[in-house]
DNA sequence: ACGATCAAACTGTCGGACAGTTTAATCTTT
DNA sequence: AAAGATTAAACTGTCCGACAGTTTGATCGT
């Protein structure tokens, strides 16, 4: 006996329905929006019990990989690839103080300028259209009522993810969404948000999307980590009185 | 009614177990290495049955929060704050190939970067005494015979992890590892290990130390974010034959 | 033709049972 | 008395059966 085994424990019967059912995710053989069997049907396919099949799918469900829906035609439905359990992730290191807002907004500030940087690199013609058509549609949101302000932080949150998928970085488009999923309500709640404030952050993301029309990705970096190091700093400020 | 009241729709009642557990956790009243009662004295103190205890359990374990162990004086324990369930995301965005091995290396190299350049502006003597001892470990390693490379290797990784921890940002320190558990099965796989490349590998950590050193986060970022590149380079070109 | 009612297909929740695993105490055996 | 074997106790792991709650589509009544 010269070779160390690997203490064999069994896998806990749920786990293996888990990996069953992640593996045909994977591979495609169920796509987004396909139906799962029912746990009565669930239970027979993988001859267990239904508790198993349940737990087996409050993983999945966690995982962000289904939707569980009651009622006739309801059921487990495979979802599209999101970044809910990322947003979780980041959520519960904050609730564990094991990140704070600095460390939250130095992470963004480092994506955003990188972003800025590789979509300078990376857009053509119709991103800078879309660019543009959104950077309009915020304009319209800060001419009216204060009301509508909530319009244009949605468009504010549309540019900033638009950036990163034309930078085409998926990972980086995740977790720029998780960072920003968790630092809005410092925003909303810490920034003296005015007609103002707003004006000068469109005409920061305007700057942005000039020097990517320009593919000039050193100006790009530099605009959008000034532009975010600005909006932190203003807050930190806010955040001590 | 003007007001628009959301449909209430009341909690699974395995998600309140879950969020009271959770809260407990972020509030401190549960600390790491804390026994949770047993699932009976659960299912008492939350008046519900065993099945939706096991379910909330379930999804605590997935969320890296707790782990549970069978037998007497096992039971579910609270966990340290862990990067487990941020690898395991990053894990199924790769295998759903929403993510490439591309947009895993760009990521690195832009938070590889990002980190040696702050821990240049972070580092004390303590942190330099400490890089100093890693990699004269990891220099030991490379010497001997080819079995011990897995050594210099946790050694890379170590010295990484602690670049991340000195540049004081948890998030980033998570989100590289969880990068780095992805990425170096390929590393392993498709670069041409030879103890002529673990010397490269190694003095390129030399020169990265060398820098946050002499405090110069220019030349760290640099230096840094050159030694991931050259490496991926090399990996992609190994990964085309 | 239109709304009310009802049946069917599901998930949500409960209780009870027993098997499997781990620890610690107790009981042998030398 | 020390070392090993046995056993009891405290847990989780798995199964079954039952019924309540929710949603959809069909059926019925007007």
């Amino acid at each position: 006996m010269n070779v160390q085994f690997k203490k064999m424990k069994p896998l806990k019967s749920y786990q293996h329905v888990v990996d069953e059912i992640v593996k045909a995710i994977c591979d495609g053989k169920l796509k987004a929006g396909d139906r799962l069997p029912p746990e009565m049907k669930l239970k027979e396919l993988f001859d267990t019990s239904r508790g198993t099949i349940r737990e087996a799918l409050r993983v999945l469900e966690q995982k962000g990989l289904i939707a569980i829906r009651t009622g006739v035609k309801g059921g487990a439905r495979v979802l599209e690839a999101n970044t809910k359990p990322m947003s979780d992730n980041v959520a519960i290191l904050i609730r564990q103080q094991k990140v704070s807002l600095q460390n939250l907004a130095e992470f963004r500030e480092m994506m955003e300028g990188h972003i800025s940087e590789q979509a300078a690199k990376m857009a053509d013609k119709n991103d800078i259209k879309v660019l543009n058509t959104i950077l309009s549609q915020a304009k319209d949101h800060i001419k009216t009522k204060p009301s509508s302000w909530k319009e244009f932080h949605k468009m504010d949150a549309s540019f900033h993810r638009l950036l990163a998928q034309i930078a085409g970085n998926p990972l980086l488009e995740a977790n720029l969404v998780a960072v920003h999923d968790n630092i809005q309500i410092y925003f909303h709640q810490y920034l003296p948000w005015s007609e103002a404030l707003l004006l000068d952050n469109y005409k920061d993301l305007c700057d942005i999307a000039k020097a990517i029309e320009q593919k000039d990705p050193i100006l790009a970096c530099r605009l959008a980590k000034d532009h975010v190091s600005k909006f932190n700093e203003l807050m930190e400020k806010n955040l001590n009185d």
